[in-house]
DNA sequence: ACTCTTTTCGCAAACGTTTGAAATAAGCTG
DNA sequence: CAGCTTATTTCAAACGTTTGCGAAAAGAGT
C-alpha cells in the first residue's frame, strides 16, 4: 500500500554512479566532485529523498527511542511526567514510545520485553504498584540498557532513580494543617507496600511529633482512593467529632474526603481543613480549591531524561545515581480557617 | 556503554553452524534435524536470544510503530484516546509512538516531519486548535503513510475519520436540562474555527428550537475554559438573573461555571442546572457531580486503530472512510432540580 | 619517461535477519 | 554400483546505509 520511498539506491542508478557515492555526496564529503554532489543534491531534493531511519538503526545498533512505561497516563501526574520526558528527548532528537502497565505486573514484564525487542536505548519506567518480583528488571541490567527508575524506585536493581521528598512534603502539608489550628489530624494513607505509602506516612507522624500533638489510634487510616474516602469519612467522623484537619496522600482521596465532610454538613476548611499530595489540576477544581504538595512531575520527567541521556552517551559506567527533588506546599483554600 | 546483544551469529559461531540454519531452527522449520533444533533453542533460551526488530523491520520494510499526535496527553480526553490505541495497537504487535502539539501549529509540523522519518508505519492525529494550513498533511498524503483523524478532522485531506456525534451529544443534553425545567439556558461554546464547537453549539440551538424555547442575544457565550467561566458566569447572571440552565461545551468550563454560580449562593441544580461535555473523571469530581456527555474516548482511540491497522494491511485503496460514534447522556446531580 | 601525489570514485564488508536455491551426505532401489 | 530420493545444511542475496581501503585517472615534479 506504501508507495515505494526512494533510496540512495535508486539515486546511484538514475546518475550511474555508486551508492557510496551518493552517500557520500550527501553528507558533503570532501572526496566527492563538486558537480556530482551537485547533481546528487539536485536529484535528492526533487525526489524527495528521506534516508531510511531502520536502516541507520540498525548501523548505529541505536533507535533513538526511550521505552516510557508508567502505570496509567489518565493520571495527571503521570502524564506531566511523560510531558517532561518527552521535551528532554526531543531536545536531543529522540523520541518515546509509551507503554501502560495499569498497575500490573504481568503487563509491565510484557511492555519490558516487548520494548526490548525493539531495540529501545533506554527505559524509564515508574514501577507498577503490584511489581514485587523485579527479574524483568534485573534483566534488563543485564542487557546493559540503561534505565531510570521514576517516582516509585526499586531497591535490589541498580539504576538511576528520580524521587521527590514525600517525607518531607508530607512534614510540610501536615505542618501546615497544625499551623492553621488543627489540633487533630488524620491521615488517609497509601498502601505501605509502597515506599510513598510509608514516607508520606512518617512525614505526617514526625510533624504531629515535632508538634507535641498526640495519635490516636485512628489517626492513620489506609485509604487512598476518592470513592473510599467518600465511605470511610463519614464513618470516622461520626465516630471522632472533633477531628478537624485530614492530610490525604493523593488528591482524589483529598476531594473524597471534602464531599464526604460537606455532605454532612461541615464547612471545609473551618470546620475542617484538608491537604492533598500531587497538585494535579483537580485540586484547583475542587471547591474549595485544595491545599497540596506539588509532586513536580514535569520536573521529574525532565530529570529522568536528562540522567537517561547522559547515561546512554557516557561510555564509562558510573555508579547509580539518586535524585532526590524538593515538594513545594501549595496552599489554597481548603486549609485556611478562618478563627 | 550497552553489552552486546545476543545474535542469531552468535548463536550460529557457538554451535558451529551457519546462520540461516539457527533461523530455521528456531521457527521450527521442519527441514532441521530435531537435535539440531533442540540445541539451538535451549541455547537461544539459555542466552535469552531475542531477535532484532530493526532488522526485521529493514528486512519487511515497516517499523510496527504508530505515530500518534495530539494536542497535549493531561487531558483525560486525549489520554483516554490514547489508551485506547494502544490497546488495539499491541495486540496487533505494534506500539506508539507520542507526540505533543501542544496545541501549537508550529509543534505539529515538527512532529509530524520527525516522525515520518523515523520511518512510522501510520500515523492517527488530532489536529492542533491553531492548525489552519494543512500542507504537512498533505505531504503525508503524498508519502503515502496512512493516516487516521481522531476527533477534530480536516476537509481538505482525505483521510480515515473518527468523530464524535457533537451535535446529537450537545442536542441531548441541552433536550435533558429542558426537561428537567430549565427554560432559560446558556450555552459555553467552544471556538467557532473548530468544528466541535460549531456541532456542540448547533446542537445546542437545535433542541432550543425544537422545545420552542425562545434564544436570547446571551445565550451564547463564547467561553471555554475553567478560568473564563469563573469570571464570566457572575457577570452574565447579574445581567440575566434568570437563567436557570448551563450547557458548557467542555466539563472543566462546566465546573469552572458551577463555581462560579456557587460563589454567588445559587444552588447547582435547583437554581441553576448545569451539563458538561465530555465525561472526564473531573465530573464524577465535582461536587455536585456533573451531567455531561460521555465522549468515549477509549472507544475512539480504539476505532482509529482498527482504522489504520486495516488501511496499513490492506493492498487496495479504498476511498477515506468516516466513522462518527454515538454520545452518551450521563445524568449526575448537577442537572436534577427536585421539584 | 618515471615516480609521486592528488582527486574522484567504487568495492566490499558490516549491521541482524530471512529465504530460495544449491550443496552435501546418506540411504534406498533395481 | 549407478541413479535416485530424502534429510539436512549452507550459500548468497536482500533490506538501506555507512565507511575503510583500494583503484583509476590525471596532473605535477624530476
Amino acid at each position: 500500500m506504501r508507495g515505494h520511498q526512494v533510496t540512495i539506491k535508486d539515486i546511484a542508478k538514475i546518475l550511474h554512479i555508486s551508492p557510496s557515492t551518493v552517500s557520500r555526496a550527501l553528507k558533503d564529503h570532501p572526496d566527492i566532485n563538486p558537480q556530482t554532489k551537485k547533481n546528487v543534491q539536485e536529484l535528492a531534493k526533487k525526489l524527495h529523498y528521506k534516508p531510511n531511519q531502520i536502516a541507520l538503526n540498525l548501523l548505529q545498533k541505536e533507535s533513538k527511542l526511550i521505552g516510557v512505561i508508567v502505570p496509567e497516563i489518565i493520571h495527571y501526574f503521570f502524564s506531566t511526567v511523560i510531558s517532561g520526558i518527552e521535551k528532554i528527548a526531543n531536545e536531543s532528537g529522540y523520541h518515546i514510545i509509551i507503554a501502560q502497565s495499569n498497575e500490573s505486573y504481568h503487563k509491565e514484564v510484557e511492555n519490558i520485553q516487548a520494548l526490548l525487542s525493539s531495540n529501545i536505548d533506554g527505559f524509564i519506567i515508574t514501577m507498577a504498584k503490584t511489581t514485587l518480583n523485579f527479574d524483568h528488571f534485573k534483566n534488563v541490567e543485564e542487557i546493559g540498557v540503561p534505565m531510570v527508575f521514576v517516582d516509585r524506585a526499586c531497591d535490589k536493581i541498580t539504576a538511576d532513580k528520580v524521587l521527590v521528598d514525600d517525607f518531607d512534603g508530607a512534614y510540610k502539608a501536615t505542618k501546615h494543617l497544625i499551623e492553621n489550628g488543627c489540633k487533630n489530624i488524620i491521615h488517609l494513607a497509601g498502601p505501605q507496600n509502597l515506599d510513598i505509602g510509608i514516607q508520606r506516612k512518617e512525614g505526617f507522624l514526625a510533624a504531629l511529633n515535632d508538634s507535641n500533638i498526640s495519635i490516636g489510634d485512628y489517626s492513620i487510616q489506609i485509604c487512598d482512593t476518592h470513592d473510599h474516602a467518600l465511605k470511610l469519612i463519614p464513618e470516622i467522623l461520626s465516630r471522632h467529632n472533633n477531628i478537624d484537619g485530614i492530610f490525604a496522600v493523593n488528591d482524589l482521596t483529598a476531594i473524597g474526603a471534602m464531599k464526604a465532610v460537606k455532605s454532612i454538613n461541615k464547612k471545609v476548611p473551618d470546620d475542617i481543613a484538608i491537604s492533598g499530595f500531587t497538585n494535579s489540576y483537580i485540586s484547583y477544581i475542587a471547591d474549595p480549591e485544595l491545599t497540596t504538595v506539588d509532586q513536580k512531575g514535569f520536573e521529574m520527567g525532565q530529570h529522568a531524561a536528562r540522567m537517561l541521556l547522559k547515561r546512554m552517551q557516557s561510555d564509562e559506567n558510573y555508579g547509580p545515581v539518586t535524585t532526590i527533588l524538593n515538594t513545594d506546599l501549595i496552599v489554597r483554600k481548603s486549609s485556611l480557617k478562618k478563627k
